[in-house]
DNA sequence: GCACGATCGTTGAAGTTGTCAATCATTGAA
DNA sequence: TTCAATGATTGACAACTTCAACGATCGTGC
C-alpha cells in the first residue's frame, strides 16, 4: 500500500519538492490543520485565534490593521470580531483620535482563553517541527519573518 | 500615513511575529498572491499549475497521489484535471496495472505551458525572497522540506 | 472461483471562505 | 468649506472545502 506522504514523494519524484512556494504551501497546510485540531476544543480556529492574539497586544490594533496583518479583506475581520465579541472575548473600543476606527482589545476572559489556546497550539507545533533542531527552528522563524515582513 | 506592513508590525508589536505558524501562513499568503498574479496571464492558478507540474513528472501521478501531495480532497482534483484536460494540457491515461486509477500526464502543449509558468513564477519568487541570501534561501527550502515531508 | 472489504474516481450537497462593489461616517488637505 | 480618501460595514456572488454516497475495480481469504 502506498499511503504515506513520503511514499508519494518517492513515486512522483522531484517535480515540485524543490519549489519553495510549494513547500511553503504544504507546510502551511499541515500547520493549519494541526493548529485547527488543537484549537477545536476551545471553539477557536486559526483565524479567530490570530485575531484574539492580536487583540491581546499591549497596543490593541484597529480592524484595518488586523486585516493587513492577517492579509484578510476588512469585511472578513468584521465577522471575526463580531463572533469574538459575542463570546465576550474581545471588545470594540472607540479610538479617541479617530472616530472612524475601532480598536479591538481583549477582555480578561479573552486574555485567559488566549493563554490556553497558545498552550494548545504549542503542543501541536512541537510535533510538526520535530525534524528540526531548536537552532534550526529559530533560524526558520527568522527567515520566515524576513519573507513575511520585508524591508524592516 | 500608516500603510506598509512593517508599520503595522511596529504598531501592533510582537503579538504573533514570533509564532512560526503565523509567519508560515503570512509568507504563504504572500507567495500565493504573487504567484497567482504571475500565472494569471497564462490562465493558471497556483493549484492548476501545481497539478500541471506534477503531470509533467517522469512518472506521472494518479489523481489520488496528486490529492495527497497537494493536500486536497480527491474531488477537488477531479475538477482541476477536468479543466486542464479540457484545455488540452493534460490527459487521463489508463493505468494497465490498475484499471481504477487514472494516471495524469501532460501533453506536449502542457509541458510547454508548464515551462512558461515556471519562468513566470520564478520571477515573482525572486522578489519575494529578496531579503534572503542564496544560501539562506537554500537553507529555508531544506528546512521547509523537512517540515512538509516528515520522516524521510 | 467467489464473496468480502477496501480503494479510486466521480458526483452532488452543504458549509466556509474569498472577493468586490456600495454605503455611511469621519478625516485631512486644498 | 468642500472634496477626495479612509475605516467599518453590508450584501451579493464566486471559489474553495468537506463530506457522504456511488459504481467500478482490486486484493484477500475461503
Amino acid at each position: 500500500m502506498v499511503d504515506r506522504a513520503s511514499d508519494v514523494v518517492e513515486a512522483v519524484g522531484s517535480a515540485l519538492d524543490a519549489d519553495v512556494n510549494f513547500l511553503l504551501a504544504r507546510a502551511n497546510a499541515m500547520s493549519m490543520s494541526a493548529a485547527n485540531r488543537a484549537l477545536a476544543p476551545l471553539e477557536l480556529k486559526v483565524r479567530s485565534y490570530s485575531v484574539l492574539a492580536l487583540a491581546c497586544a499591549a497596543a490593541p490594533p484597529s480592524q484595518r490593521e488586523i486585516a493587513e496583518y492577517l492579509r484578510l479583506d476588512p469585511s472578513q475581520v468584521v465577522a471575526l470580531v463580531d463572533d469574538l465579541q459575542k463570546r465576550g472575548l474581545v471588545e470594540r473600543r472607540a479610538d479617541p483620535s479617530d472616530r472612524r476606527t475601532n480598536v479591538v482589545g481583549a477582555t480578561p476572559t479573552g486574555v485567559e482563553l488566549r493563554a490556553e489556546a497558545a498552550a494548545a497550539t504549542q503542543a501541536a507545533e512541537s510535533e510538526l517541527y520535530v525534524g528540526l533542531s531548536p537552532a534550526q527552528r529559530q533560524s526558520l522563524t527568522r527567515m520566515l519573518r524576513t519573507v513575511a515582513f520585508p524591508t524592516e
